[in-house]
DNA sequence: GCGGTGCCACTTTGG
DNA sequence: TCCAAAGTGGCA
């Protein structure tokens, strides 16, 4: 949400007049400097090289991602896009179409193993390499290029070696200098010295960084107080040493019992508890740290590490391993997880330390120092790669706590490592519930605490144990899933992706959305009156009182006793229990027969509305506003979901309900409630909306090429895609093309691509399953590569095993070589709709990410970079607009 | 009889 | 025998 007057300014108007900052311009310039043919030649040449292992989608994806190029080849540029220019000859942001489809990408991170997957992959690596040398050579200068020309102003050449170095010096690279060139790219790309900084956060390369890294910490000193009150200091230095570690542990793989619970306070230290030397020591540690690995602690015990993770306890600290130095991993035979308790003999320079979140009584003057100096430490933390299981909470938890000191732009600066997204990643039917199911999937033994027959301060000595234990386990868990994701070839995607993607959602989550809460509770009236009358016509209209919202009662009524069913064709049965069903295609086909079925569909339209949109709603306020929860491993198909509210799912039409009078000679009223319009933004502000136009269509015509779907979008005349359908089938001038026809040509295209069967279209249009059955067989005869890519797809599946979309997001389905007809085919169709929805997926995460970094530079940018990227599709969803 | 839990049917959204 | 979600209420 940005302020309406600034919008105004970029949107409202030409938007080419709009002037641009330097590294605007390049990025503008480098987004037309592929011309449209050359493109399309990308396009065909991807699909015809076969020469490489991957599997052919696989093929597609560039090796240097970047939103331009991707969107430029799937042919999502307006015409100013597409048209040639030469981009300046400074400029480090050179595109080359033509490397677009021949390699994998190249992951810049090595975890040292020697087991044989990796063997395995670096060998096929290297024959890539050789077969593509020169083009990998190029995508590589040209995605590195963005994070040090700007910086350095370096030429390709020192960047590509540089890149070189990096790839020889596997063994001993640590994981944050990984990060900085590859997972913080997407924020490193926008650097210009010649931007304006937007605060004291550098975000420069790596070897900037570190320079940065500095001075940032001289003015954090700077600012510290002069004297620091340490009164109940009863720790020292010594305390926080490491724990004390059992080099002979080893003797079983992974045995819980065996470390002997010592006491908390040499488990870890309280920052509370140093003294002024000592803290200072302790921030000079974290800068010098190569990751720390982190997690909260909740009021009730409980972790970011427990099954059963505080709900409803607030957060009392946050416990903190620092890694000083990279781990000589001594990997376990068969396993790319490294076992913890021979990980751990190499850690003894590690060090653990808790930071008290919680408010407590005190005295107020040492509670403003301790949360100062803790604000410190998790400054310098956020420098750090942080390694987290559920990052997202505790980013949020970070901006919630400390949002005077530590903002957004802070948060989006960070490199966060979440075990959860990797391990998702690398199976999306998995979504992973806690960090002991992590454990238990990758040690494969059951996990248990000795928890029995303990007094209070042996248990919370075990517990202590145990989250130091979780900490170390975590990070071995994490090193090991990297691995895992390179060898999978998703590194990348996750890296660019996926881990900038966490911090996004962070962010989101602490944006407060205004609800009109008097609104919703008149509405919520008009609605309830609405129902009873529903309610009291149906049980005339049926004869008997019954229960509207039970299927099975108004199945016993509209079957049993009305007997409905004999005067009409065939109902289609529910799916599970095959009883006749009550769902709206039925009730469709009912309503001439007898007054009850509209009146049931009019009562679930109303309850509907009700329950979900308006009295839903309200429980999920808070002081006036709601905010979703944003779920990133949610889906096999690598798209968000959100709940409480799942605001994705508001209804989108509005509703018109009777209001009837009960005063004498007054007309009843008739009263629009569109859900949406229950979202108020703040004054001075407005809710923008933008939108990808027909993204699954476009990847569709992109990856199957087909001439007639490529034609569509490639017709100037044609804006709308759906409305030029529909205008078609209906035989009437799109200008004439309802709504409601749009929305109907989309879902029969949607259906028809992704094999839905004649009947369910018959239902859906309200036509005789022979008529659908024509129709879907014109539309494959139409689109005839459709059904070429449908069958290439679900073959290279059976091949597979698994399918790809064109940022590598793999899904698994195990389905697709069974014996059983019906889980065969569903597993074909999934393999279909995967590559799409995925891909499309993929676009809008990338889209998020770069339009995300660009508001933290430029409002110009954005509005730039979000209108082209949209096709201009934008709305308002103000009234007040 | 009461409350918690899991499954099912149905609805909304996105494509 | 379109795909992918979340939310609600009934029912066992």
């Amino acid at each position: 949400m940005r302020k309406m007057e600034s919008y105004k300014e970029y949107i409202g108007h030409d938007l080419c007049k709009v002037p641009l900052s330097n590294i605007a311009q390049r990025i503008m310039s480098a987004m037309q400097s592929v011309p449209l043919e050359e493109a399309q030649n990308s396009r065909e040449g991807g699909q015809t090289s076969s020469q490489l292992t991957m599997p052919a989608f696989h093929n597609r994806c560039a090796p240097a991602w970047s939103l331009p190029e991707v969107l430029d080849r799937l042919g999502l540029w307006g015409e100013e896009a597409v048209t040639p220019c030469t981009p300046p000859p400074e400029t480090g942001f050179m595109m080359k179409a033509g490397v677009a489809h021949s390699c994998e990408p190249v992951p810049h991170f090595r975890i040292p193993c020697n087991n044989e997957k990796m063997n395995e992959y670096k060998f096929r690596e290297k024959k890539i390499t050789l077969e593509n040398e020169e083009e990998i050579h190029d995508s590589l200068a040209a995605s590195l290029n963005m994070n040090i020309s700007t910086a350095e102003n370096s030429s390709q050449l020192a960047s590509t070696e540089l890149t070189d170095k990096m790839l020889c010096n596997q063994n001993t690279k640590i994981v944050s200098s990984v990060l900085l060139t590859s997972s913080m790219s997407t924020f490193i790309n926008y650097q210009d010295v010649d931007l304006p900084k937007w605060d004291d956060i550098e975000r420069n390369s790596s070897v900037q960084r570190k320079k940065n890294k500095d001075s940032e910490n001289n003015k954090i000193t700077s600012l510290k107080r002069k004297k620091d009150i340490s009164t109940y200091c009863s720790y020292k230095m010594e305390q926080w040493l490491p724990v004390k570690e059992d080099v002979n542990s080893h003797k079983t793989k992974y045995d819980w019992a065996s470390e002997q619970a010592e006491s908390p306070e040499k488990t870890f230290c309280d920052v509370g508890s140093l003294g002024h030397k000592e803290k200072s020591q302790l921030i000079t540690t974290i800068k010098e740290a190569v990751a720390v690995v982190v997690t909260m602690v909740f009021q009730d015990g409980s972790s970011q590490l427990s099954s059963d993770q505080g709900l409803v306890s607030s957060v009392r600290g946050i416990v903190v391993l620092i890694k000083r130095q990279t781990d000589q991993l001594c990997p376990s035979k068969g396993s790319s997880i490294v076992n913890p308790i021979v990980w751990d003999a190499c850690t003894r320079n590690d060090k653990f330390i808790y930071l008290k979140i919680e408010h407590s009584s005190v005295w107020e003057q040492q509670e403003q120092t301790h949360k100062k100096y803790i604000r410190e430490i998790l400054f310098q933390i956020l420098h750090c790669t942080v390694i987290c299981f559920n990052a997202k909470d505790f980013l949020r938890t970070l901006l919630h706590v400390f949002g005077d000191d530590i903002n957004w732009k802070q948060v989006a600066n960070c490199v966060v490592l979440d075990p959860r997204i990797a391990a998702w990643l690398i199976n999306p039917s998995d979504t992973v519930p806690s960090f002991e199911y992590l454990i238990h999937k990758h040690f494969e033994e059951p996990v248990s605490e000795r928890t029995v027959n303990m007094n209070a301060d042996s248990l919370r000595n075990t517990l202590h144990q145990n989250l130091v234990l979780n900490l170390k386990i975590l990070y071995s868990i994490m090193m090991g899933l990297a691995g895992e994701l390179q060898v999978q070839g998703l590194w990348k995607l996750f890296c660019t992706l996926e881990l900038p993607l966490i911090k996004i959602l962070a962010v989101m989550e602490t944006h407060k959305i205004h609800v009109n809460k008097e609104e919703l509770k008149r509405t919520s009236e008009i609605l309830g009156l609405r129902l009873k009358e529903l309610e009291q016509e149906a049980h005339r209209a049926a004869g008997q009182q019954f229960l509207l919202t039970s299927s099975s009662q108004l199945r016993e009524v509209l079957f049993e006793k009305l007997k409905l069913h004999t005067l009409c064709e065939k109902v289609p049965r529910t799916e599970m229990q095959h009883l006749q069903s009550t769902s709206e295609v039925v009730l469709n086909k009912l309503q001439d027969l007898h007054p009850l079925p509209k009146i049931i569909l009019e009562y679930r339209q109303v309850h509907k509305i009700k329950s979900t949109y308006v009295d839903g709603l309200l429980s999920c306020m808070k002081k006036g506003f709601i905010s979703s929860t944003w779920n990133q491993t949610g889906t096999v198909t690598g798209r968000l979901s959100a709940k409480h509210p799942n605001i994705q799912g508001i209804s989108k039409h509005p509703v018109q309900i009777i209001k009837k009078q009960y005063v004498k000679g007054k007309e009843n009223e008739i009263v629009t409630i569109s859900p949406r319009t229950l979202f108020v933004s703040a004054k001075g502000y407005t809710f923008l909306a933008a939108d990808f136009s027909h993204i699954e269509l476009r990847i569709l015509a992109h990856l199957s090429c087909d001439p007639e779907l490529l034609k569509l979008f490639q017709e100037p005349e044609t804006t709308d895609v759906f409305t030029t359908l529909a205008s078609q089938w209906r035989g009437i001038p799109s200008e004439q093309v309802k709504h409601a026809d749009r929305e109907q040509a989309k879902r029969v295209v949607y259906s028809v691509v992704y094999g839905a069967g004649k009947e369910r279209l018959a239902g859906c249009l309200g036509i005789t399953p022979l008529q659908a059955g024509q129709f879907i067989e014109s539309f494959l005869v139409k689109y005839k590569k459709i059904h070429d890519f449908t069958k290439k797809t679900i073959e290279q599946c059976h091949n597979e095993g698994y399918v790809v979309s064109i940022m590598g997001r793999k899904r698994h389905l195990p389905n697709i070589n069974a014996r059983d007809y019906r889980l065969r085919t569903q597993a074909e169709r999934q393999a279909v709709n995967f590559v799409v929805q995925g891909s499309a997926a993929d676009l809008c995460k990338m889209a998020m990410v770069e339009i995300f970094s660009s508001v933290a530079i430029s409002p110009t940018l954005t509005a730039r970079l979000v209108s082209q990227l949209l096709q201009c599709s934008f709305s308002f969803y103000d009234r007040s607009c």
